[in-house]
RNA sequence: UCUUCCUUAGCUCAGUUGGUUAGAGCAUCUGACUGUUAAUCAGAGGGUCCCUGGUUCGAGCCCAGGAGGGAGAGCCA
């Protein structure tokens, strides 16, 4: 007989057949009688109730069925006689397939999130982590199913990168280099073409740059991939390793893509709302009394657009103490973001910001001060998406890349692509870790990945 | 990286002014109970008080240094 899964034994309106299901023990209970065996397999969170009179298995098999054990039970799918669950399955056999013994660290009760962390080996094995495994799961088959329905193709953009010209953060280094035996120029610096690639190479900090080139072919792409920031960041926001989708759109200007943007993060809500019912009442209940009305109402309201300038203003004009003063010119502070999102009480697209605050590659405007970039404000994560319309004029993209003095050798490839048959185009980029904390609710985002990387960590 | 808080049983935490044998709840184990829902009830076992050094007759508690973790900020997605 072939085994079936919880979530498909749940669902089951036939009751009085033979089914054969696999699992983990969750917990067990009972009298000298019988025993209420609860296993989850993953599939849904749910458990499902194994009934099984003791004297029909004995005494040795029953003390082996302890919390984290995993059995396979063959049995009878039954209407149950209890409260609590619809159908039980009346055990007919069972067979312990892997032990647990008292020291199992996942015993029957509440774990703190800091604990869990420290076991992430074993900690996709509670329902938190199974919903919020389950739950990236679907909003990783979500993006590629919005994309893909919208005619965009899926651009796989390099992992290692010989360009240190992204100027997205501090970069990994990749190398095979012996670093006791390192080979030296004679002036005393690195010989990098002794190394694999023959140059310096990095793990990417984005895959931009190469998205730009999909698009000036393909018209509409999208990156889905790890990214990785060496930098110093210890927040519950930040990832030395993480995923980050970027479509790049040709023939897109800022509005457009702004509304790519909108449209884009409504759609992954709304997918999960319909298709991860069960997880969301449970991280609600456990977690965030709040997180279904809060992605109800980010679907059904239109996120509030303004440009940096008039933010600026709206900051000014406001009566809050903020500890660093609002100036046209500097970038925002968390503590603006945030205030911006409180006022207008919804997420906040800004754009249009002071060139000086932002990347080489944006559109500059007429006014010369500004640049054709957008970020896309939430609440608490502050920013989820940053993007803009790219530099497509080869004169003023160079002379930024002068300006700002950025190896333009390096970059001759991306040059390139303004000088034969250049067009308008846009793109941005979602930081996948941080949609999944809004979906979830989980507040560090250390939750939301199985394995996570940051400074002074990489377990696992 | 800066600021700040924390580290005591498997887990979550209490621990008085520095004082003799360091506690609780949950978990585990043993027993009771004929259908339980994180079952319940009774009992038992369980400690490198994060590490190193110092002060003291005496340190879980005070001091110095270190490690790890949380939160806020910066950087960003």
């Amino acid at each position: 007989m072939k085994s079936r899964r919880v979530a498909d034994l749940l669902q089951s309106t036939e009751t009085g057949i033979d089914v054969f299901l696999k699992g983990w023990v969750r917990t067990r209970r009972g009298n000298k009688q019988i025993a209420f065996i609860a296993i989850n397999d993953g599939s849904i969170i749910h458990s499902i109730q194994v009934v099984a009179e003791i004297e029909k298995f004995g005494d040795e098999l029953m003390k082996s069925i302890t919390t984290g054990a995993c059995i396979a039970v063959k049995g009878k799918l039954v209407a149950s006689q209890g409260q609590g669950q619809s159908v039980e399955i009346q055990a007919g056999s069972i067979e312990v397939l892997g032990g647990a013994d008292e020291t199992y660290p996942l015993q029957k009760k509440g774990h703190s999130l800091e604990f869990l962390r420290e076991i992430a080996h074993l900690r996709p094995r509670t329902n938190t982590f199974g919903a919020v495994l389950r739950m990236r799961h679907h909003m990783t088959f979500a993006i590629h199913k919005y994309f893909n329905d919208r005619g965009f193709f899926n651009l796989h953009s390099p992992i290692i990168t010989g360009s240190d010209a992204e100027g997205a953060g501090e970069m990994f280094q990749v190398t095979t280099l012996d670093f006791d035996k390192l080979p030296r120029n004679p002036d005393g610096t690195i010989n990098y073409k002794e190394d694999f690639f023959g140059k310096a190479t990095n793990l990417t900090v984005s895959g931009q740059l190469e998205g730009e080139l999909g698009a000036m072919a393909l018209g509409l792409v999208y990156t889905f991939g790890p990214t990785f920031r060496a930098e110093n960041s210890n927040t519950p926001r930040h990832l030395a390793e993480f995923w980050m989708i970027e479509p790049e759109m040709a023939f897109y200007n800022l509005k457009d893509n702004m509304d790519l943007a909108e449209d884009f993060l409504k759609f992954l809500i709304s997918y999960a709302l319909e298709h991860c019912k069960d997880d969301l009442e449970f991280l609600t209940n456990l977690y965030d009394k709040e997180l279904l009305n809060r992605l109800q109402s980010v679907v059904s309201q239109d996120f509030k657009r303004l440009t940096y300038t008039e933010a600026v203003e709206v900051l000014s004009s406001s009566n809050k103490k903020f500890e660093f003063p609002v100036s046209w010119g500097t970038d925002l502070q968390k503590e603006h973001e945030n205030y911006l999102v409180d006022h207008f009480k919804r997420p906040v697209i800004l754009s249009d910001y002071p060139k000086e605050i932002k990347s080489f590659y944006m559109k500059q405007n007429e006014d010369g001060k500004t640049v054709r970039a957008m970020d896309i404000l939430f609440p608490w994560i502050g920013e989820i998406i940053g993007g803009s319309q790219r530099e497509e004029n080869f004169e003023k993209l160079q002379a930024r890349i002068k300006e700002m003095k950025i190896h333009e050798e390096e970059l001759w490839w991306y040059l390139e692509t303004r000088k034969y048959g250049t067009c308008e185009h846009s793109g941005f980029g979602l930081g996948f870790e941080r949609l999944m904390l809004f979906v979830t609710g989980m507040t560090n985002i250390r939750d939301v990945i199985p394995f996570p990387r940051t400074p002074k960590n990489a377990e696992f």
